[in-house]
DNA sequence: CTCCAGGTTGCACTATACGCAACGACTACG
DNA sequence: CGTAGTCGTTGCGTATAGTGCAACCTGGAG
């Protein structure tokens, strides 16, 4: 692991929080200021961080840039687009989209409610969501073949965020079993004690679930009883990402049944 | 300038495009396969790549969240977003905002049309836009006092994108005058022969002009008449974002005057 | 004018990233 | 079923590339 491109690295986070002068970065770094103001100067002539009129230097626009290209280039997203604003305007709730990559589920897509709940929400796009601690990971994982839910919770550790996470493998699988039985998943303030979630599954053409989609809430806003009224809403948004990824609903495979499944 | 983070910055801007395999990789650092290994895993754990089942590396959801982080922080951003979907909405144009940042006008928020011409539009956030052959360039631009113009243009090599573009400093200091008398700047196709765009400053508490909004289509959808026609939203847009970071209009500063900047 | 803090440059050194070669996993093909 | 070919991974000796140092520059404060 090349040590000079980790300290690019943590430049570049930390560029991302606030402005870092030299002297800090090189501070930061436990390295002499020559080599930080190095490095500084090859991510800046990538525009990967930017030098500001004084002398401090920012995260550049060069990586917003590629992230937005990276973040485009998602088919899921482009099809989901109007279909999560549309939701987001009948529910009034904010209205997210995570999708399973690789080992994790990242939010690729989110649409802030106008109330003043969304700057509360701790979720934003490119951010990894707890698996086991969120109704958009449960409903995914729920959907999995065996063989690949075992490979993602054989990495995790259990944490109890609040009192009704469900903070160990045999009560989880139970919680899956509903999950899976009635099609969505709710988040009871799992994570965070006041975020209320309802998430419904995507399915890809061979009728996988690849994502989710989900309406989020602070208690104060609306309540978990209040969120599952909009359900019908939320199940025809799922269907209609679904067909547009090629699902036709009522397809032979059901990968949740799983008689056999590893 | 680190020759190992240039390698990275390469490895991370393929990634963005296309899914890259570790034999790929190599030969398009010209290096050693172990090297760009390194390179990679290095990246991978920290998420800026991410490593697919099939073995190849594909842009990393850590990158896409430091974006976001940093793009969130944006004051103006955030002030800005509402106004731009209003104006979204009531015109059913694409709406930019452009950003002065440092030697650079940076798209920092989109906001698509509806309509099918919203694909054809080479915009992205986070993308650097000619300062000399755009409206949001421009109007920017016409309103800086002359030393900061100066040191903006000083960069410029100028080109004849379209027969409309402005591709010497005489011509371009022309249109600016009107530019700064009128208080808007419209693109006649002069970077991109078939989209017609109009753009209004924004202005900072100090009266400073540090960003812009604008109003776009191509041609089959609007003219450039017609899109003139919606300036009455676009400029009291761009009257409430000033607005709300604390520009009160008809202000004592009027740095457009400048009649000895510098 | 002097001092101080922060940033920049040139150079010698050695730690660090490199290429090599051998190995393992997998697939295609005879 | 065996063999050859492709791709990714590991360990190691080497030299290149990145590092720390010290001197220099710049701007602002006292």
């Amino acid at each position: 692991m090349s040590q000079t491109i980790q300290r690019a690295i943590e430049l570049i986070r930390r560029s991302a929080e606030h402005p870092l002068s030299l002297t800090e970065a090189s501070e930061v770094l436990g390295v002499h200021k020559s080599t930080a103001l190095r490095i500084l100067q090859t991510l800046e002539a990538a525009r990967f961080v930017r030098k500001t009129g004084a002398g401090t230097y920012v995260f550049g626009s060069g990586l917003i840039e590629l992230s937005e290209l990276a973040l485009g280039s998602m088919d899921l997203r482009q099809f989901a687009s109007a279909h999560l604003r549309r939701l987001q305007r009948e529910t009034g709730h904010t209205v997210h989209l995570a999708q399973l990559t690789g080992d994790e589920i990242v939010y690729i897509d989110k649409v802030d409610s106008p109330a003043f709940d969304a700057v509360k929400l701790p979720s934003r796009v490119g951010r990894a969501v707890s698996i086991y601690a969120s109704a958009v990971g449960k409903v995914i994982l729920a959907h999995l073949p065996r063989e690949e839910r075992d490979r993602l919770l054989s990495h995790v550790t259990f944490e109890r965020y609040t009192p009704t996470t469900f903070a160990d493998r045999a009560s989880l699988e139970l919680e899956l079993i509903q999950v899976r039985e009635r099609g969505w998943a709710t988040d009871n303030g799992e994570h965070d004690a006041y975020v209320m979630c309802v998430a419904a599954p995507i399915r890809d053409s061979r009728g996988q679930v690849i994502a989710a989609v989900s309406i989020t809430a602070i208690e104060v806003i609306a309540t978990l009883p209040q969120l599952e009224a909009r359900l019908p809403l939320l199940l025809d948004t799922a269907t209609a990402i679904s067909a547009e990824l090629g699902y036709t609903a009522g397809a032979p495979t059901r990968p949740e049944a799983e008689p056999a499944a590893g």
